[in-house]
DNA sequence: AAATGTATTAATCATTTGATTAAATCAAAA
DNA sequence: TTTTGATTTAATCAAATGATTAATACATTT
């Protein structure tokens, strides 16, 4: 039932809703005109407002959509019983190096999204009791109880995310371009896991 | 000469330009209005445009100073011919730790709005270049001529600029607060390149 | 075919927003 | 003091923008 890139869009509804996800994550809610969206979306504007009420509303239905993308994975790897702590390291590795490698701006927009309102989804997930309580948080106080877990977490994802955030600076030096940026980060699926574990064991 | 914080602005040219700083920063170019600006400097909407001539060269001007701040010190501290590895990578820590954490949100906007517009500070500063002939490269290859230094780059400045990106969400999740916020930095200071000198070893 | 409800369109509104103008104020020079 | 140029202000403009409306087209039911 989740979202199938299969077809071209059917409705006008949904016509609508690729349009302002492709424009909203692109230029973000402020700088993103209505008339953007119709124009994207091939539809008069007035359409926008029969489907949808308001920009803020379509907005909202894109963000839920783009947080659960970016974040809603994330506890089900970390709680999977069947995997140790490095299985779950790399597990985590290699899925976000895959689902950011498709949408190498999502987490630039959630997060500068974010950082503006305040979205009760995220407010009311509890992630940070959730992590706390995960297996994967006590397999990593079992291993090292001498370290906070939150340190090993934002660095895990920054080797992971950061790259994404600084892509288009990146782009920009002329440090990477298109192309090796997508062999980067494929080397990093292997890279990164063994960083992780080499500071696992670090003292 | 640099920009030092000490008594109230005095002329009003530079008012403008330390509102703009601030309202810039907080909700980036295209959320930011000309009537905001002028509101917080506490002056005539005319003036920003008789002093500044228009909302985007204001933008222009105070993004130049923003990207000087989070790239302008990169290299001097990279080419540092007293230095070993280990003490760049400790300075380079240290250093921006200290900086973003006077500026937590520096990295988002900078690296938000160049994903945005063009800027030609970025794009003529031949920083690839620059940076791949640096002492620090240089040294990196030394050490482990079968690491591509990018990996390298990419994932110590993950470690230490990623929590101040995530920082809005991390307070959203309540994963750490203001004042928490502060101490994990801090730590990080000693931690990071601890983490960075096991990736160095680890193969 | 007629009726009914849904979808679409072109035109228009009201506000917001970046920018300008002409007049007023101020300060320094003559 | 008068003059001159720079600074500041209130008022206003034109364009952009989110949203609405009234009319029209379309499809489905009766």
């Amino acid at each position: 039932m989740a979202k199938k890139k299969i077809e071209t869009p059917a409705t006008t509804e949904e016509k609508i809703k690729e349009a302002a996800r492709k424009v909203f994550m692109r230029k973000g809610f402020s700088a993103t005109r209505t008339r953007d969206i119709a124009e994207e979306a091939g539809i008069n504007l007035a359409l926008l407002n029969y489907y949808f009420r308001s920009k803020q509303r379509l907005f909202e239905e894109v963000m839920q959509e783009k947080i659960q993308k970016l974040l809603g994975t994330l506890v089900p790897i970390m709680n999977d019983a069947e995997l140790t702590l490095e299985e779950k390291i790399e597990g985590i590795v290699s899925h976000y190096i895959d689902v950011l490698s498709a949408n190498p701006d999502l987490p630039m927009f959630v997060l500068n999204e974010l950082g503006k309102n305040n979205f009760s989804i995220v407010k009311n997930a509890n992630l940070d009791k959730v992590i706390s309580q995960s297996s994967f948080v006590k397999q990593l106080r079992e291993r090292r109880n001498d370290l906070n877990p939150v340190h090993f977490i934002i660095s895990i994802f920054g080797m992971i995310i950061f790259p994404f955030v600084a892509r288009p600076m990146m782009f920009l030096t002329g440090m990477t371009n298109e192309k090796s940026f997508i062999l980067l980060m494929n080397e990093r699926k292997a890279l990164v896991p063994v960083w992780a574990k080499a500071m696992l064991k670090a003292k």
